[in-house]
DNA sequence: CTGAAAGCGCTTACAG
DNA sequence: CTGAAAGCGCTTACAG
């Protein structure tokens, strides 16, 4: 069914503005639309201009799915973290979600609850609709999905932590296998230094009896025991039965949980490190419950400075994460590589901060 | 350029395989192997059958962009919320987001931040994407986002909250302006019902100078007011000074905030109901730190029973609103409306329940 | 710097 | 029930 197109805005059976459109008013061809909508140079400034101008008029926004279909590639990225029942990353997520939505990109995300099998799938159920790039949390992934990853040649950036530097001892307690990713582009800080460096401030307060209490126990708790460990052996007084590591999800109940097992079973213990503010808060809770004086008896630091440690009673002792400029940073690193520019730096460390509150 | 395509496999530019391929070497049509994956009726079961197993076989997976671009729209629905940093909402979007990952959906969230324009925004870049539905938070929407949602034909259910039933005196309070949409599907719950049910509560324990400290003072949040305005003066008991509104975002700091303020210049208050219950926790943590007694000298209770109330110490009564479910049920109403199936109830009540516990 | 033409990989009336 | 053909709205070599 032909239509009478004569008209100087011919419409189309869906009704909607094309680039066709803008074309035919601006009165230059489709290609100069969309490469002067694209910046692209080579494009008479003039020419340009006229464009702009029509396309604002018209009402064009360009269909995303021709785009995407054209050009093979899509404008949105998928972010893939653990849960989204652990503020730090939500935090994460909305950072990032941010910067990404101010350069025109789209996030879609992916909830893996520390499953590699979940993880892989998300992936490759994401790979599908051609992501213009990828956020992913960690850099411990199955084989499958670092194959994917690198097949896809979707641009990627790792969250939250960074490549062991080779500093013997650490590196050697370290069973996650490295990457086989030439660049893995990354942006977190050493989870490892974060953990030492809580169990050194907490020996300088002249505690000997230092428990490290970790739930989830993912390979960046883990770090972070490892941190721990080399604190207290350099300092010669570590001992095996100060690990309580449980698997179970980090949450406010656990914390408590683990505060009165720990407290049963070891009443000499001057001093608990908990691997999450979620349950070192559920440890002051249970402490007040049970009317155990922190720091006095006791002391209790926690990790991330989460919503709430400050306002705990006493506040809680914390390593402070940089975890929404992780996000930021992150998407800005991803931006680049989209771009096809290469990042000056492609490992960033932002950093963390020892928080020190009443707890310890 | 022309290829020797007379290779059974023929490969496209892209090298992706595609619909074509499968077509083929199935030896049918196109047109066939489209309307066998989709299920589409009117096709013989032993092509169906022969389709699926040669598009297995070939690893097959159609291409979201063509097919959004063929068919105008697309696979993905948008979930418009007002915050990250309200659990609430986190667990609204994960449970949403999982049911719609189910039907092979994905999910595009935006943050509104309360904000009628930047929820504007949202939507309006949202629906060049051509959602295949949206999931939107509250009833109220500015007369712009009400249009574009309408002219756009986009099913949508709304989250968390009821159109006010013509109870007199409560919808006269009501200062929202109706939604000029025909029929509104929506799933929540009674907020004014659920406001007014938890003032009761505290009557009932023999309180009479119970303030309602709010915080955002969104929609919701002004219904629960009301409720609680309704059950006071029912009871005589009703005194303007009692409302305690702050704008501000809530948050455990404000929470202790306002709590001390309350205590300072209402001493005679004997019971405090938050409007949500990270107010409610920082208060709990507030008066222990200011050493008053909860209940005994105030009684204290909360909304939507957050993680973490039931640690508090004395744990916190509140309200146990079903958000989870709201981002399930909402997510399995627009799937029915994609579907072109109406809804039975397009009005899902869902209910809340009072938790009596030690703080009030 | 600009344009005509082909192509991205599907879906969907329209015939048969 | 099946297929040939047109079309969705862009981008991108390829010429000029």
């Amino acid at each position: 069914m032909k239509q009478a197109s004569d008209r100087s805005k011919s419409q189309r059976s869906t009704g909607r503005i094309t680039l066709q459109d803008v074309a035919r008013t601006a009165g230059v061809s489709p290609s100069t639309v969309s490469r002067a909508l694209r910046g692209e140079r080579a494009v008479d400034p003039d020419l340009v201009e006229r464009v702009l101008l029509v396309s604002d008029q018209l009402g064009y926004v360009p269909d995303p799915a021709a785009r995407a279909l054209a050009s093979q590639r899509s404008d949105h990225v998928t972010i893939l973290i653990p849960l989204l029942s652990n503020t730090l990353f939500v935090d994460l997520l909305e950072a990032a979600q941010k910067t990404l939505r101010t350069a025109g990109f789209q996030t879609l995300m992916g909830v893996t609850h520390y499953n590699p099998i979940e993880e892989e799938l998300l992936l490759r159920e994401q790979l599908h609709h051609r992501p213009a790039g990828l956020l992913i949390t960690g850099l411990d992934h199955s084989q499958a999905t670092q194959k994917l990853m690198e097949r896809s040649k979707v641009p990627c950036v790792h969250l939250m932590d960074l490549p062991i530097s080779d500093q013997g001892d650490v590196a050697a307690l370290n069973p996650i296998s490295t990457s086989t990713e030439a660049v893995p582009y990354c942006v977190g800080f050493r989870q490892t230094d974060a953990g030492e460096a809580m169990t050194k401030y907490l020996l300088l307060k002249g505690k000997t009896h230092i428990v490290f209490a970790a739930a989830q126990l993912d390979p960046r708790v883990m770090q972070r025991l490892w941190g721990w460990r080399k604190a207290l052996k350099q300092a010669g007084v570590y001992n095996a039965s100060l690990e309580w590591l449980n698997p179970a999800p980090s949450s406010l109940i656990l914390g408590a949980q683990m505060f009165e097992q720990i407290m049963k079973q070891s009443p000499d213990v001057d001093a608990i490190f908990f691997c999450n503010d979620d349950l070192a808060q559920g440890a002051l809770l249970a402490a007040m419950r049970m009317g155990v004086s922190v720091p006095s008896k006791v002391a209790i630091a926690g990790f991330n400075d989460l919503t709430g440690s400050d306002q705990m009673w006493p506040p809680l002792t914390t390593v402070k994460t940089p975890r929404a400029q992780v996000g930021e940073s992150a998407a800005q690193m991803l931006l680049q590589l989209i771009r096809g520019e290469t990042p000056e730096v492609p490992q960033l460390d932002l950093g963390f901060e020892i928080i020190s509150r009443q707890s310890a």
